[in-house]
RNA sequence: GGCUAUGUAGCUCAGUCGGUUAGAGCACAGCAUUCAUAAUGCUGGAGUCGGUGGUUCGAGUCCACCCAUAGCCA
């Protein structure tokens, strides 16, 4: 019975190329896809840039071009990284589209009628001289709590301070180095409290993450406020209906984007339907990837306006930690700051997807890239253990046997066990606990060059009599070899391609994986994954080999 | 400041409902092996489970407080 499945990365934001910080949602969400289509359910995985809001104008401003000049590069851009890192979108869009146009619109109107959108006037920093609204982060000056300078209108980077512009001493506007005036404006807000109860159905029922259940209930004790949806021109972004000069916030936009890239991909294939995925009443399962940081947006606002609009709330939401490297923040003057693109320069895509999955679980703990135990992991698991076992055994079956498997397998026990160990392993991924998948492969791996080593077939070669059970061993090896990869594609969806062109079969699938290689040719061996010398890593962490 | 998490071996992490002597991989040391990309196998040392108190026959696990780290506070 296969399941019908859609599921979002959050969509990346087009004012800045990609990250390894980023790589930590769009690995997890693409290994997580893989493995459904693996298991041979429906799966759609969409995602889009989110090419909206006032930093994006800006942005564009500074580099004297158009925003739609800038958001198109920087997309052109993001498609590529992911493509090279393996990451496998079945649409990639953006949220500046007429489909997103139309959606937001409508939604908008629907909550309109619903009497869910209120107007109210609120004060707020204004740029006399860019005469534009100022967001919080763009208005700086001292804290007024500790005193610390050049902070930011939301909060105190030194105390932890959290407070509104006006609150600052000695502000600044960050655009023209003029201290704001204090301006009205009406905005238009969502009435959030209104859903209250729905959310709280929906969090009962619903397979949350227990943090973020905590955190959720948290907002709700303290009660919700009202959502301020809309900003003043000059905004990049989406109009209100009815509404000249105000524009959608862009974190309204934004996951509707999600349906907006659905949409368009219903636009260009006939055998999928909008409606399966998003109307009330619809059976197939939604999920949304994103990082903890926007639990607000993604467990509140959003299953609260699908609602309202007279859509499905998603079936879960699953949030991830973030990235840390050699145990600090991201950053630029530390030299952590990487981006995708220069990780490609030095290393192959699939060490970072296995690195990430052997340190993923289902939980929002941050996780750290330490590059010494990153090469060392890769070297010792994938090259020393996994293809090493390929690499032992094939030697053996293409000198003495012209390349073909025994008629028989001569370990039945052994390859039942890790044909019956792919249930345990779905599960984990399923589950999205990868590091302990990673860690029950890696013991197949364990035992199966054990197996090698105790039937010792480079002793039972050299006496005569003794081929066939040379030929039995080395074809239960190989055998073992492809179930661990099997089990390793979705992280490693190259080197498993790699893998079912040298054992010379077609490309594996969960089901079929009790299917043993019985009298079958295989090619002969190629290495299928270099390992990492310290100067790789080294170049990329920015180090200088030559002072060491 | 409030809240939600996290803190276990040199490194990265498991540890179920409170129950025997706290586990794994890597790193390190010794031995074996030489099929394999200096790969593999066996054996071994290594820990005040962040700290202090408490509950309990018994605490890595439960409670309180403290320290450190991360995120959120629309």
């Amino acid at each position: 019975m296969s399941r019908n499945i859609l599921v979002t990365s959050a969509l990346p934001y087009a004012n800045g190329d990609i990250h390894i910080g980023h790589l930590v949602e769009y690995i997890q969400t693409d290994i997580w896809v893989r493995f459904q289509k693996l298991r041979g359910n429906r799966c759609l995985y969409l995602c889009a840039d989110d090419a909206h809001g006032t930093p994006i104008m800006l942005s564009a401003e500074a580099q004297n071009i158009t925003p739609d000049a800038l958001i198109k590069d920087v997309q052109a851009r993001h498609e590529h990284d992911f493509a090279d890192f393996l990451i496998e979108f079945d649409n990639f869009y953006t949220t500046h589209s007429d489909e997103n146009r139309t959606l937001s619109e409508n939604i908008y109107r629907h909550l309109r009628d619903n009497g869910d959108i209120e107007t109210r006037t609120i004060e707020q920093a204004f740029d006399a001289e860019k005469e534009m609204f100022l967001p919080d982060r763009f208005v700086k000056g001292e804290c007024p709590r500790c005193g610390t300078a050049d902070q930011y209108g939301d909060n105190c980077e030194h105390c932890g301070a959290t407070y509104s512009p006006a609150d600052l001493n000695n502000p600044i506007s960050v655009l023209s180095g003029t201290p704001p005036i204090t301006k009205d404006s009406e905005h238009f807000f969502f009435n959030l409290a209104k859903y209250q109860p729905m959310l709280e159905d929906w969090l009962a029922s619903g397979h949350l993450q227990p943090a973020v259940v905590n955190k959720l209930k948290e907002w709700f004790a303290t009660g919700l406020n009202p959502w301020d949806i809309s900003r003043d021109a000059p905004y990049f972004g989406f109009e209100i209906p009815d509404a000249p000069g105000k524009y959608f916030y862009v974190w309204l936009d934004a996951p509707i984007g999600y349906m907006a890239s659905l949409k368009n991909m219903c636009a260009q294939r006939d055998d999928i339907k909008f409606d399966d995925y998003w109307r009330s009443d619809a059976d197939t399962e939604l999920y949304h990837f994103i990082g903890k940081d926007i639990i607000y947006f993604h467990a509140l606002f959003w299953p609260a306006i699908l609602k309202a609009a007279g859509y499905r709330a998603p079936t879960a939401i699953f949030a991830h930690g973030f990235l840390t490297v050699n145990g600090q923040k991201m950053s630029k003057s530390r030299g952590t700051f990487i981006k995708a693109r220069t990780y490609l320069e030095h290393l192959d895509p699939e060490y970072l997807r296995y690195y990430f999955a052997a340190k993923l679980n289902s939980g929002i703990d941050d996780l750290d890239l330490n590059f010494e135990d990153f090469m060392q992991r890769i070297n010792a698991d994938l090259v020393g253990k996994v293809v090493n076992i390929a690499s032992r055994c094939a030697g053996f079956i293409t000198k003495h046997f012209d390349g073909k498997l025994a008629d028989s397998c001569s370990e039945p026990e052994l390859l039942r066990d890790l044909v019956s160990a792919g249930e345990s392993i779905a599960e984990l991924y399923e589950t999205r606990e990868y590091s302990h998948a990673i860690r029950d492969i890696m013991a197949l791996a364990d035992r199966t060059n054990q197996y090698i080593n105790d039937k010792a077939p480079w002793q039972l070669i050299k006496l005569e009599g003794n081929e066939k059970e040379v030929q039995e061993i080395c074809s239960v090896g190989l055998n073992c070899f492809r179930l661990i990869m099997l089990y390793l594609k979705p992280v490693l969806p190259k080197t498993a391609a790699n893998s079912e062109a040298f054992l010379n079969i077609e490309p594996m699938t969960w089901a079929a994986r009790g299917e043993l290689l019985i009298d079958h040719a295989i090619h002969p061996f190629k290495p299928l994954l270099q390992r990492i010398d310290q100067k790789q890593v080294a170049e990329l962490s920015g180090a200088d080999v030559s002072q060491q």
